[in-house]
DNA sequence: GCCGTTTTCGGCCCGACTGTTTTCAGTCG
């Protein structure tokens, strides 16, 4: 069975054929059609066995055409009209445009002189210095390109959490369902709620873990198996991905829980503190001698070395196994009450329709109600980010009008804020003039523009837009996108102070790749004491669920409950603003 | 190739930036 992400990457990769090919308006159409399959939560193999072509094309932006495409996929994992392009031009495409300023255009031009095929291909030319010569390329861009082949190494072999975990949960579940499992958990770096994941590590308590083991390395979607033993199995995953399987008896379940959690730090420092108090750790249990005195439950581990329980985010031997001892002894300074997955009442950062989100005010109103949000904020982009058809003066008072409906319809059970994600332009000034600020209910503002400022002129930048007595909340503090883009040059430092200084807001930006804050600048502010908001920073009613990782980031930051505005009742939330 | 409270044809957001040029193509969002 085919799933969105192959689908959608197939589709991405026909749009950047036909732009190469210089079609006109198709690529868009591919393009965009890739971008909705991708956020899909039903799999589009699931749609066309409910309803066949019809229902695909109830898909938005799938029409007749690339409706039979997706049912060709569906019925023969192919694409006859694909395989053309690619023959036409044999080229990693999808690969080739990762690499960032690189597109589809400059590709065919690097096949067309260089030959270059795939991203080896690239770097080796780049190396031999081939490329500056190149007509419209130089030695600036040969640079870049060496740049950004570097940064897709770095980032390479890990996977973005919260785009891989649809997957994760998929191969949980399918465990779960078999007769012989009593427990399935995935344990490991997704269970700390890391940002990325190298591999993924599941852990079972089985009846007759030989038949589990033989069905994980014999399940459709693997590639190759690494080990399969009587209570280890370990594949690849044809996206990929690394799976390990462990299963385990019921009395050591605690121990391998803790020991598969990791961190690796955090496991060091536990087993020497039980090697301290005469014990041994391991993942069959926490032993005196050959006696078993914890090991079933985490917590019994933990409570036997003289610990609070240390939540799984937490675990990083950042100061966490101090902390938990101090509240265990009842000391200051102890482990602080994370926030939890269900304490969000609203969300600050929603696009819709009026730029470049997909649904409705009212569409993304209701869908984060049945999420069990009370509030959200309207934050569509400014005038200055034309390519969003961002708003002026003008259409954000139309869109004011169309809020106060929808409110009016939603009767109190659930409110609509009105908010804008207002353009920081390069001298720190804003997008949008003061006497509009001051009439919405809150003001979040973000860099969009002149990334490679210098650190100096950036902090300054930022600074004087929190700066703005209007302005609330920084949204995506530090713009980095996982895997694509480093965070431009700024003194976050300096930022936080200042954010306490006016009493500015800082975000957590839940969107998978952004997380943004780090889980790092978070603790600083917990420090200072500078208050945060999670927000989704949804262009789709399916992104609310994204919250969910801005949360987790925010548990990795050691933040709770009171620490997050937006965990409060909407009133009180804008009683907190600026006034 | 999609889409439609200016519908079934004729549009399809658009400005800034970068690096390459010497007036602009390609990329990004």
């Amino acid at each position: 069975m085919i799933s969105n992400e192959e689908v959608a990457k197939i589709l991405r990769s026909i749009s950047e054929y036909l732009e190469m090919e210089e079609v006109a308006f198709k690529p868009r159409a591919y393009e965009k059609v890739a971008d909705v399959i991708e956020g899909l939560e039903e799999g589009v193999s699931d749609i066309y066995k409910r309803g066949g072509l019809k229902e695909l094309e109830d898909i938005p932006g799938v029409g007749i055409s690339i409706a039979e495409k997706i049912e060709e996929l569906i019925k023969t994992g192919r694409l006859k009209y694909y395989e053309t392009l690619k023959k036409k031009t044999p080229v990693d495409v999808h690969a080739l445009t990762k690499v960032e300023g690189l597109g589809p255009k400059q590709v065919l031009k690097l096949y067309k002189k260089l030959k270059i095929k795939s991203l080896k291909d690239l770097e080796k030319a780049a190396q031999k210095g081939k490329i500056r010569d190149l007509e419209g390329f130089g030695r600036k861009s040969e640079e870049n390109i060496l740049k950004g082949i570097g940064f897709l190494k770095r980032s390479g072999g890990r996977f973005v959490l919260g785009f891989t975990e649809p997957l994760i949960k998929e191969i949980e579940s399918r465990l779960r369902d078999l007769r012989a499992t009593e427990k399935v958990v995935v344990a490991g770096s997704v269970r700390r709620r890391k940002e990325t994941i190298g591999d993924i590590d599941i852990l079972a308590i089985a009846k007759n873990p030989k038949s589990v083991i033989d069905y994980f390395v014999s399940m459709s979607g693997v590639v190759r198996v690494y080990a399969k033993g009587n209570t280890k199995g370990a594949v690849k995953l044809k996206n990929g991905l690394d799976v390990d399987l462990r299963v385990v008896q019921k009395r050591s379940y605690g121990a391998a829980l803790n020991y598969f959690t990791g961190s690796k730090d955090h496991n060091v420092a536990l087993r020497e503190i039980a090697i301290k108090k005469g014990y041994k750790l391991n993942e069959y249990g926490l032993f005196r001698g050959k006696k078993q005195i914890a090991g079933e439950t985490e917590e019994g581990i933990y409570k036997a070395l003289g610990l609070d329980y240390i939540e799984p985010e937490m675990r990083e031997n950042l100061g966490e196994i101090e902390a938990a001892l101090r509240q265990a002894q009842g000391k200051p300074g102890g482990l602080p009450k994370l926030v939890g997955y269900k304490d969000l009442k609203g969300d600050l950062q929603v696009q819709t329709n009026w730029t470049d989100g997909n649904a409705s005010i009212e569409a993304m109103a209701r869908v984060a109600m049945d999420k069990g949000l009370k509030y959200i904020a309207v934050t569509d982009h400014t005038k200055r980010l034309a390519m969003t058809n961002g708003l002026d003066e003008k259409r954000i008072k139309r869109q004011w009008k169309e809020i106060d409906a929808v409110n009016r319809k939603l009767r109190g059970k659930f409110k609509v804020l009105k908010s804008t994600e207002c353009d920081i332009l390069k001298d720190g000034s804003l997008d949008l003039p003061d006497k509009i600020l001051a009439k919405l209910d809150v003001v979040g503002v973000a860099v969009h523009s002149h990334f490679n400022l210098s650190y100096g002129e950036q902090t300054e930048r930022i600074k004087r837009a929190i700066s703005n007595p209007y302005v609330d909340i920084l949204f995506h503090p530090t713009g980095r996108i996982i895997q694509r883009r480093d965070a431009y040059e700024v003194d976050m430092e300096e930022i936080i102070k200042t954010a306490k200084r006016t009493g500015t807001v800082l975000e957590i930006d839940a969107y998978p790749d952004r997380l943004d804050l780090k889980a790092e600048y978070v603790r600083r502010c917990m420090e200072v004491g500078v208050k945060v908001a999670i927000d989704s920073d949804a262009h789709a009613p399916q992104h609310f669920g994204y919250l969910e990782y801005g949360i987790a980031q925010a548990r990795r930051g050691w933040a709770s409950k009171k620490d997050v505005i937006n965990t409060r009742p909407v009133n009180e939330m804008l009683s907190i603003l600026k006034k």
